[in-house]
DNA sequence: AGTCTCTTGTGAACTGATGCACAAGGTGTC
DNA sequence: GACACCTTGTGCATCAGTTCACAAGAGACT
């Protein structure tokens, strides 16, 4: 048994996967699963499942698995999965705009209440139900809708400029697709996705294998 | 001196960061730079740029630094960057069109160079440069094109069956989008993307944040 | 009740990555 | 040439995460 205390980084990325996998699993029936299961369900190791799990003090039944329901309130109570966490996204160029219209963000509790840009064409317009505003009324809008994730979408050169109006308005979580480094006071928690940086990885190894396959 | 044997896999990853901050240095002019100046140009610490760059049995001049040019040149002949990998990406929705449009792919050497979708109204358009064909055509598209890259960003439901077809065409590496757990033979190399796991994974900790701070 | 089968929960070994701290080696100055 | 000053390269300790392997617990069947 757990006490619940910390959840290692690692376990907590994994969290999201269990809960998708689960979805497997129709609400009100009841049903059980094993951690063999949704191991396969999340693309991880049974081992790995079972120690994640058992830093929530999630109790499964010997012999026989989890209670998928149950399984499922659990995580999504460690997740805080019933919080419901507004989200600016900064920066509407094509990017951006796929973003504000992603229906897997509003899906899971992150709906985009409003986008920055700093094309005075798209201020003041209306794109995909989402109102575009000025970058200089940041700080208004996160106390308005109650932002608590701002996404920036904007070219590199803009990003530092855009993170820094994001946390002198108060916000604390940052996703940014930026192609570059952001600084920020500690407190931030700042994810960085580099699609191209994704990419090379890629590159790397199709490199090395074809190396490989030449010697 | 590293004997340019085997790279670990978390030095992979931050070797495209090293060469975008080596990108504050122009091309064509002699500079040195140190771990130290790098470290915050990637955002990692100076301790790792060494030990990563010592990977690569690059010598830099104690006392000196690196020499940025030479630098440089050895990551981009380590990360194999010379080369030029098509890509195919399969569902052109808003996320998929984004993708396409991309200047960051290009730029780097991953030119998105055709597109499927199984909507009839856009097979046989081209969007932003980029013709869309249906997805039964894509072994012919891999093999006239060269693709070496595909990019999943079709629903959930319709994944599978794309990267079924990719790895059918013969492409070994696929960055995919879809919110779903993707198999695939060990041969091929899955990167999987989901935004709204980054999001919970943000969530979580705004979440731990506010439950610390009533306490 | 006893036995068999199944699956969890976890101690322990292992692997990989990180960060420290310092000797080694290079430059510049006097 | 000697000395002061830098910054690299790396051995080592540490830490986090993964995987193994198995005892312990729970149900099912006789």
């Amino acid at each position: 048994m757990a006490p619940l205390g910390r959840i290692p980084e690692a376990t907590v990325a994994r969290l999201p996967l269990y809960l998708r996998g689960l979805d497997a699993f129709p609400v009100g029936v009841t049903a059980t699963v094993s951690s063999d299961e949704l191991a396969d369900l999340a693309g991880v190791n049974a081992a790995k499942v079972r120690k994640d799990l058992s830093h929530l003090g999630t109790y499964g039944t010997r012999g026989v698995g989890y209670d998928a329901t149950f399984l499922r309130f659990q995580i999504s109570q460690a997740l805080g999965v019933a919080n419901v966490w507004p989200v600016v996204v900064c920066g509407m160029g094509n990017l951006g705009r796929a973003l504000a219209n992603h229906t897997g963000f509003t899906d899971r509790g992150f709906p985009v209440v409003a986008a920055t840009d700093s094309d005075p064409n798209k201020i003041g317009t209306i794109v995909d139900g989402v109102p575009v505003h000025a970058p200089g009324e940041l700080r208004d809008i996160v106390r308005r809708l109650d932002v608590a994730i701002g996404v920036i979408s904007t070219p590199a050169e803009a990003a530092q400029g855009t993170a820094d109006a994001l946390v002198a308005a108060g916000v604390t979580s940052i996703m940014s697709f930026a192609p570059t480094v952001l600084s920020a006071p500690d407190e931030v928690e700042i994810r960085s996705v580099d699609l191209a940086t994704e990419l090379q990885i890629l590159g790397f190894h199709l490199h090395r294998n074809r190396i490989a396959g030449d010697a």
